[in-house]
DNA sequence: AAATATAATATGTCTGCACATAATATTTCT
DNA sequence: AGAAATATTATGTGCAGACATATTATATTT
């Protein structure tokens, strides 16, 4: 899976004195699209990574500083300054204002996550959606959902229960808290067509949230909704938003057993 | 007013009525004062997240352009640019080149897992690290790391096994594979001092990986040496890692019981 | 009407320049 | 010497202008 970027290392090094701006003649490079007229930031980023890899730029060390890169490499500062922006918020390098620009000595890697409404995840590979409502009533939340949304214990909630399947298969257990006050239009979505989980993706939005991941014991019910055995392992999500300082809602979700989040890195 | 563009835009905050503005508690915030007149990115961007956050803009509508909204923002095309693409890439706007901008629809949470070296996400909570080194010998890869890490039955690998502890306490049970061939020098290295995790991070890169995150029970043995009981829900973390083609590493984590790895989205 | 060429356009990126900011290095003062 | 003021410097950001590229909209041809 080399792409070009190995190409266009190769080519970077070989900066033109004069030549400017100027049309680059495509010469013979006829072949491929977008291969050599464009000294780009990625190239910068590739070439950079590539010197961290072959450890020619080993963990700690002081990498050139911008205008120099940019001289080497035969562009302006402010392209070697997109890229190692990048590569910084990648985790790759640390930057400091008159410090300079440093290899990560502990490259904190940063996986990330995507974290796609279900139904999408589902068909996204391939397997057919379903989702039933299986509870809901409006009351007034446990003292645990108070404390997670910092809301007080006579509010005006929804708690919603449903499960989401993958082929037929159960896949996931949803159990949920909504607040009412925060998004009052929710108590007239009908929540057994959409899954409150996409409803609120749409109409509620929110500037923090939290989320958190862990193994759990089945119990007897969570069992038996997922089809699965009592004491099964099973993969549990959390999650909490907030729209400013309004706790908008807190979820538990369950993962039928054998559930595996993957992410490159 | 007086000169031309400065001023409009340390306005923005204002412009929306009442309330919800002060809900963004960090970013800008302190930074009202008169000290920097110029219109940075970051105002744009928060007032962007703003206008959708209030629903001024909601999913799945075009919004203006990038030349119209620098002129309504007063600041340079390239600065709207710069706070459009980091929304882009933050899962909240998707953007196409004549399409033009909207917001997501199905805002796809980006939750950026930092996976530290075990040490120092023990040391950063206050806690005491330790580790020992269990086991470890030289030897060919059974089937499933060969399939895993794509290398040949017959290669030289490492295989090791080790506790991390916290405060004493087994924290997490690691067994990996190490390619000899991909890492020559870690024949050489004392693994019972430095742990082959943050040993590889000094000095193997990589260039591509792959983790998982899933629930299982504990066996015997892990249940033994995690000091916990058979059949316990274990978080179980699963990586590797290749450099350009080489398998480098492959390994699984195994988190006592009761660990949850979070996140902020 | 369908297929194809052509124009229009919003975003993507590069450049050169200027100034801001944070951190370090140096000098000055007590 | 130690503290405080000052200079230095690498990164951070803003701007205007230019061109590149992907896509859509429109015109032209078959």
């Amino acid at each position: 899976m080399s792409t070009k970027t190995q190409d266009t290392l190769q080519d970077i090094p070989h900066a033109a004195p004069e030549a400017s701006l100027d049309a680059i003649p495509d010469a013979a490079s006829g072949t491929w699209p977008e291969a050599s007229s464009q000294t780009s930031w990625q190239s910068v980023h590739a070439e950079v990574l590539h010197r961290i890899h072959t450890r020619q730029w080993k963990p700690g060390d002081l990498i050139p500083k911008e205008v120099e890169l940019a001289e080497q490499l035969g562009c302006a500062r402010a392209t070697v300054n997109r890229a190692l922006r990048e590569l910084a918020a990648e985790g790759f390098l640390d930057r400091r204002r008159k410090a300079g620009t440093r290899v990560a000595t502990h490259p904190v890697r940063r996986a990330k996550l995507d974290i796609p409404v279900i139904r999408l995840e589902i068909e996204g590979r391939g397997q057919k959606y379903a989702y039933g409502l299986l509870f809901s009533e409006r009351r007034t939340p446990p003292p645990e959902i108070c404390t997670n949304l910092r809301v007080s214990p006579d509010s005006d909630m929804l708690h919603i229960t449903s499960l989401h399947l993958a082929d037929g298969k159960p896949y996931m257990f949803e159990e949920r808290w909504v607040s009412v006050a925060a998004t009052p239009e929710i108590a007239n979505a009908d929540l057994s067509k959409i899954s409150a989980n996409e409803w609120l993706v749409l109409h509620a939005p929110y500037t923090k949230g939290d989320i958190s991941f862990s193994a759990v014991l089945a119990s007897e019910t969570e069992a038996k909704v997922l089809r699965t055995q009592k004491d099964a392992p099973l993969f549990l999500i959390e999650r909490t938003t907030w729209n400013g300082d309004h706790g908008i809602t807190s979820a538990r979700l369950l993962f039928a057993p054998g559930y595996r989040m993957h992410s490159a890195i």
